[in-house]
Formats: C-alpha cells, sequence, structure tokens
DNA sequence: TTATGTTATGTTTGCGTAAACATCCCCGGG
DNA sequence: CCCGGGGATGTTTACGCAAACATAACATAA
C-alpha cells in the first residue's frame, strides 16, 4: 500500500480494492480516499442515513446553524454520537475556503522571547478556534526563509506569523498566495506588513536612565546580534539616552543572545576598570556576563551594576537577583494573533506598528558606582 | 456582502473568472470557493488550460510521476511558474486523506525540556515533509486534555506527539478516529503507546552516584511537580540508588520545576546543616536552589554540593556552574516523529518505551563534603 | 378564500485533486 | 498490412462538506 503510494510512478497498486469497492451503493462503507488503514470514520452521509435526514441538515446542525427543529437536531446529534463522527477539517478547508490555522515562522526557540511569544500565540489562537502551525527555519539565511515561506504556501494556513529577524523577509522575492496575511514581530517593515513589538526604545531608555540616576557616568551596552531588530532597536536607544544626557557611549560590545556570548563579553569588560554599568540586551546573556564578572572578582553590583531585558523567570534568581526590563510577551502573542485574524477577516487590514509597554523591574544587580579618586 | 461573495456558482466560468478575477476587487471577488477576498490562486485546471494539457497531466507533474514527456513537462512547469501555482492542500488531503501533519499537545512551554522537544519535533517533521501543529493545553486537567484531543480530531493531523504528564491521559474517556496515531514523551503508558523518553533513571543514578562518589553520606532530592512522571521515575531512582548503597533517603522536598520552587526549597534546606548534597530534578530549580543557599551563606560547593537535570545553556553559567544531567531532547523529539510517521505509514507500530541515554556533566556545583566532628 | 410569509428540510452543485479507467498514437513483429 | 503492446495523455469520478437553490408544510394577513 505505501509503497504504492511512494513509488507511485506506474502501477499505483491499490486498483483491485477500489474497483469492487463503490460498485453499488451500500458496499460504499470502505474508504478508498480515506486514511490508509482502518475502517473509515464516518462522514456526513453516514450520519445522515442513520438519522433519516439529508446530510444538508446533518451540516447544519454540525455548524449550530438555527432553522432546525429541536427534535431533529437531536437525532442528528444522537447519531453523530453514535458515529462518532466527526467533521473531516480538509472537506470543510476545502470547500470554504479557509483552514483556520494561523502559521508561526521562527529562527529558534532558544531565546525565551521567542517561545513565550509563541506559547502566547498559540494560545489566543487556540481561543479563537484557530490551530497554530509551526515552520521552523533552520539557518535564518534569505534562502531559508524563501524556502519557510514557499512551503508554507502549500501549507494550510490562513495568516502568518513572522518571529524573527525580517532583514531576511526581502518582500520583492516571496510571494505569497494573496490571501496569506503577514504580521511580523520585531522589525521595521511596518509599511509593508502588521509589525507587533516590544516597546524596545521604551525599555532601554528606563533601562539606560535607571543606571545614569544613580550615578554611573556612562553606561556599557552588550548587545544581541546584528542581524536582529531588536537588537539594533535597544543598541540606538541606549546610544541615544546617552547622547542626550551628553555622556559619551563606550565602545560597542556585541554577543549573539546566548548565555556563553554574555560570558565572554563579560570577560572583556571585567577587566576595564571603568566598565561600572552595563545594560545587557538580554537576560540570558546578562546570565553569563554576571558568571564572568563574578570570576573576576567584580562584585555585583558594588563594582559593577547589570541591568538586562526581558524578565525571565529565572531573572529572580540569579546571583544577584536582576534588574531588568519587563516584556509582556503575553500581550505581543495576543496582539499578533489578533492582527492576523482582522486581517484574514477583512476587517481592518491596516499597516503600521504597534508598540507594547515595557516596564523596568528594579532588583539586587544595580546600585550607585564605586566612589572613584578621579572623576 | 457576503452572499455576493459567495454566490459565483454559475459565473464561476472557470476562464471568465479567473481572468476577471483580479480585475476588481470587490465586485468580482469571487473566489468562490476560495479565501474570503482577493484573486483566486491558480487552480491545476488554470494551469493545464495554459499548458494546452489536461489537469490530470499536471497532477502528474505537480507529483514526479514517471510516464510524462519531458517536453510536455517542461511546458507544465513553465505554466505553473507563471501562474504561480501551488497545489492545494485542503483538496490533496480531502483526496489522499492524509494530511502531512502532526499534532503536539504539550501543557506548558515554560520548562525547557518541552521546548528543545518540541523544537526537535519540528525540526525533524519538516525535514520529513511534515508540519507540525501545536495545541496548547491551558490546564492540565483531564477535561482540558481530552478538549484538546476533541479539537485534535477536527484537527487535520495524522498523529499526535504527547508531550506530558499522562496521568491526565485516561484512554478509556478519549475516542480519536482510528486512523490518528499517538506518541507520548514520558509516561508509563508504554503498553498503549509508544512512548520515548530520556532515561530517568540512568541520568538519576549518575547523578547521585556521582555524589555518594565524592563522600557525600547521604543525597537531599529537589523533586519535579507530583503529577509529572518525569519527576516520579527520578524520584525512584533516586531512592533506589540511596537503597542500594545502604543510605537513609533524607524526606523528599517537592518544586514544580520552577526556579521560584526551587528558591523557596533551598530557603529550607539551607537550615539544614546535615543537608551537604542535593539532586536537583530540573536545573531551573537548581538556579533558585543555589540562589537561596547563597542568600543564607552557604556555599556551593564546598558546603553544599548540587547537581541540576536537563543541562540548559544557561547551567555552564550559574554561580558556580551547575553539573547537570545533560538530555538529549534533539534526539528525543527525532524518535518521536520517527514512531510517529511508522506509525502512520503502517510500518511498526509497536509499543513500548525507547530510551534515550543522558549523560552527567561535571561542572564546579559538586565537590566532596565539609569534614565534620561528628560521625 | 388566496396571496404571502416563515420555517424546516431536501437536492444540486462544485471546491481542487488524483485514482481509475479510457483513448490514442506510434512502433515492431508477424 | 494488420495486430498487439506500451507509452503518453485525456475523461470521469469521488473525496466530504456546505452554499445556493428548491420545495414543502404550515401560519397569518388581506
Amino acid at each position: 500500500m505505501d509503497m504504492a503510494r511512494k513509488r507511485s510512478s506506474d502501477t499505483h497498486g491499490s486498483g483491485a480494492g477500489t474497483a469492487s469497492a463503490d460498485t453499488d451503493d451500500t458496499a460504499t462503507a470502505d474508504g478508498r480516499g480515506r486514511s490508509r488503514r482502518g475502517p473509515r470514520t464516518a462522514s456526513m452521509a453516514d450520519v445522515a442515513r442513520l438519522a433519516g435526514v439529508s446530510s444538508q441538515t446533518v451540516s447544519r446542525v454540525s455548524n449550530g446553524y438555527a432553522g432546525v427543529n429541536e427534535e431533529t437536531r437531536r437525532a442528528v446529534l444522537a447519531a453523530m454520537q453514535e458515529l462518532g463522527y466527526r467533521p473531516n477539517s480538509a472537506a470543510r478547508a476545502l470547500k470554504r475556503g479557509e483552514f483556520r490555522t494561523i502559521g508561526v515562522i521562527t529562527f529558534t526557540l532558544a531565546t525565551t522571547g521567542n517561545v513565550r511569544t509563541l506559547e502566547a500565540i498559540a494560545t489566543s489562537a487556540a481561543q479563537e478556534g484557530y490551530a497554530v502551525t509551526l515552520l521552523p527555519v533552520a539557518v535564518p539565511t534569505q534562502d531559508e526563509v524563501r524556502g519557510a515561506f514557499s512551503r508554507l504556501e502549500e501549507l494550510a494556513v490562513d495568516a502568518v506569523i513572522v518571529i524573527m529577524e525580517v532583514h531576511l523577509l526581502d518582500a520583492a522575492t516571496i510571494t505569497l498566495p494573496p490571501h496569506v496575511q503577514v504580521v511580523v514581530v520585531d522589525s521595521d517593515a511596518g509599511d509593508r506588513y502588521t509589525v507587533v513589538d516590544t516597546d524596545q526604545a521604551g525599555g532601554t531608555r528606563a533601562a539606560v536612565q535607571h543606571l545614569l540616576d544613580l550615578g554611573h557616568d556612562t553606561v556599557w551596552h552588550l548587545a544581541g546580534p546584528e542581524g536582529s531588530f531588536a537588537a539594533q532597536r535597544r543598541t540606538d536607544a541606549w546610544r541615544a539616552v546617552l547622547t542626550e544626557a551628553g555622556r559619551v557611549p563606550p565602545p560597542l560590545v556585541q554577543g549573539d543572545w546566548s548565555t556563553e556570548s554574555g560570558y565572554r563579553a563579560g570577560q572583556e569588560l571585567a577587566r576595564r576598570q571603568d566598565c561600572t554599568a552595563v545594560f545587557v540586551a538580554n537576560d540570558q546573556m546578562a546570565l553569563g556576563l554576571q558568571h564572568a564578572l563574578h570570576e573576576h572578582g567584580r562584585r555585583v553590583p558594588e563594582d559593577v551594576s547589570v541591568v538586562g531585558f526581558d524578565d525571565i523567570p529565572e531573572a529572580a534568581h540569579f546571583v544577584p537577583p536582576l534588574t531588568t526590563v519587563q516584556q509582556d510577551f503575553a500581550k505581543v502573542g495576543r496582539l499578533c494573533v489578533r492582527a492576523a485574524l482582522r486581517k484574514v477577516r477583512g476587517e481592518g487590514a491596516e499597516r503600521g506598528t504597534t508598540l507594547v509597554p515595557t516596564r523596568l523591574v528594579v532588583r539586587d544587580s544595580t546600585a550607585a558606582p564605586p566612589r572613584r579618586d578621579a572623576r
């Protein structure tokens, strides 16, 4: 059977089984089209037959339409129950032209932000009666992204939410079926797509200002990877705040979101006595940074203050507990779904960017700078 | 308005319909069966017309069947290209009776294990040409799980992978379409389903033995939540190792996987001077534990040794870097997918449990116990 | 009474695809 | 020169559902 399907070229086998099947209508039970094994699942026609009504009435009951006599309705329901009837989603989708599914393209599930957003998306979507299909992109290259979109096109989705750096999303080269709507998290493509994002700038400002207020001369920055919009925006805001305050931004230190990269960066920063405050672009890197500082005998916050970004649940238990910028991933996810569905429903397909506010959570990793002789 | 959209049955005039479709978006919105707005996507019939062949030939090309003249094939391909043809997955699924999709039911994405496993599943599935649909279950109650399964039944999936405690999966009350296959991660339902799991016992033994070898009299255990099979198994193995070694297992301390619960547990354990070694059921709790110990002036590993479970990327940068049991989530995911697809293909639907080996990673959170006068 | 709704139900049709079956054409052997 | 056998392609059909379009039974207003 299976072989027949796969190699297919010539014989397609199956012939025999099929031929006999539909020759007469009672024997139709078979299910040649249906799943490859086991008895076919009941169809509307089966239910209709058992309930003594037309399949259209079954459809009406199945979809909760009004205008069905209560008695009939109960009979149909009973028949459904008895046969274990489940509407066939493929047929439904084919008929209605919509899949009630949202595709999510994401590069990695290694960062908390992506995962939390994904979870929120899945939950929100479920509430709206939509399923979520995951499309992992192995490597964030243009080709890979294009590949994912391409697969997506054959996939049964009504809308797509992209959680990843979207430099890679070169609109020109991607042809989506016109009915597929796109929502993007973290991008500046607000002119072409609907973008939902955390208020990166606001969070960064709060973080950096907090450090300045504590008396630090300036604030170092451990940034996220180069390609990331979120990272970019945090970096820009960091620089802007310092400049506005008349401070000189120290050289940028770059990481890649990973704890390990934070550790490596920390090994360098630990050597710089003039570094008393670091704004780190995410909590995971902050953990690595704290580790390195600790190893080099630089105490946090006495010698160096550290602020993170994300407020992952672990942050409260870092040593010391991390001051960080809290992101409302749940809300980001919810808004994504809402925007996506609005588009699907043809309501307000407005473009532009929606920002979700952040909140600075002050814990124990920040303090006034150590007193020094030289200014 | 909706009606306007839906009528069309007559006008649909294949050729005309398509051509006119994009002339304007409201009136012709056409897309009778198709999505609610925008020009309909090209169908096989459209391609066939353009290429001057029958739609069956297009189908053959589309599915890579042999027996199509090379020249014809190229013409069809060109037509597809020109029209931006994409096979309609709903129609395909309806016809073939399979969706090429795997559903994943999961309770939370808050634990690293689930996320990493999910990611591996998605990646493996993608390689096999399968998509992954996510089914979050808000609350892990029997009802919720049943609800998820119920939704799943109407959902387009060929197989299901369950990543969660499966006490809740009472087979008796769940009726799945006969063709949907189930694979479970972390359960003891090996007799009813295929189960893929990490070798919890092996990892635990390595961890506990490591602590005993260092000279600790006994080892405390901070366990995962009560309902979890994984937690249960780690606890059982921990107790078994101690008993076999002739040690007395200290009272069990229970957490819920969260860092916070580890912290709370740590506050209690820190007070017990006789506690010199703790085997923690996951890394996140270990972080909280370390935090609490640190707060109470109990040094790790000088005063207390700690071993975690999972080896999350952050563990290498805890203070101190955590000795932990490494799980191969990627492999778990791969095996799940393989098992699920084997079932789908009707190959070996064998039940039973597959265990994925673990590895103890020794870092700096474990050492010999402090010397004491007594005993 | 008859026109006119209203409500409940049935019949037809087509979504896009692919299996099954039917041609058609060309080629070589008898 | 005709026949048989493939290879290449076309035609029909059904997958399960639901929109559109009947129809039928009854109630109510004119």
